[in-house]
DNA sequence: AAATTAATGCAACAATGTTGCGATTGATAA
DNA sequence: TTATCAATCGCAACATTGTTGCATTAATTT
């Protein structure tokens, strides 16, 4: 198996998705990052880190994909199947770790992942009601 | 306003879609088509074919993109808050119309759109024990 | 410090989607 | 039916996003 280093652009990387508190996009990692490494080397930190379970991907209604490294408070597996939330206005996607869909499946689909995206107006948009 | 017009190109999209039991890529359709129209004009009738409500796109969590012409049965209006499934061995995805999360939203939040994507084993795969 | 090999940078490529513009054609009115 | 006019199309060119091969660099182990 093949073992895993941590690198400099590793740790970068991770850094400005921990920071963050919406997801991000390759693009934006990158221009946050100012050159601190290839763009192809972002592409295959996320890979790994997805691997690694360490961040996920969430691909949005509009095609666009973005990258979070979840919050979770005192949880030791990072779970996936929470929901997130797009906002019409200023394109954040944040992650609401509370809501979890209930919902009821016809016979014989054999479910390993959800994917529940809300999009609409975010908290802040609203507010400053546009 | 601008009306719409219903040329060749539109028509036959529209016609592959709708015997299409399954949601189409760009280059799905693209081929069907067998160069009946320009790749552009594709695009540009995909476009036409959402604002008016007719289809609706599809993002998957592998990040491509699909288009589906829903089949409400005696349903005026087209709902697109349906749940989709993915099948993670074939790749086909199909609308299950009649799977529908339920959820609570955190206040202040405005939900205009939704967009629940499950993803696993379809009947026809989960049959053929893969 | 040396060896091993994961990770990187670079260049080149592939896939997907967009834009501008002149030519074409569907819908409407004469 | 024909003329009109804007919606649509085809083409070329471009932008963005993601992938691959390979020589070089550097993180980890001994």
């Amino acid at each position: 198996m093949k073992t895993t280093r941590n690198t400099a652009a590793k740790t970068a990387v991770l850094e400005v998705l921990e920071k963050s508190k919406t997801a991000l996009s390759h693009t934006e990692i990158h221009k946050q990052l100012n050159d601190l490494c290839d763009r192809v080397t972002i592409y295959r930190i996320l890979d790994r880190l997805i691997n690694e379970d360490i961040i996920h991907k969430i691909s949005n209604l509009d095609g666009t994909v973005k990258y979070a490294k979840c919050h979770h408070l005192h949880q030791r597996v990072h779970i996936h199947n929470h929901a997130h939330f797009s906002c019409e206005n200023c394109h954040e996607i944040t992650c609401l770790e509370n809501v979890k869909p209930s919902y009821i499946m016809p016979h014989n689909y054999k479910v390993n992942e959800i994917n529940f995206t809300l999009s609409g107006l975010c908290p802040n948009c609203l507010n400053s009601n546009i």
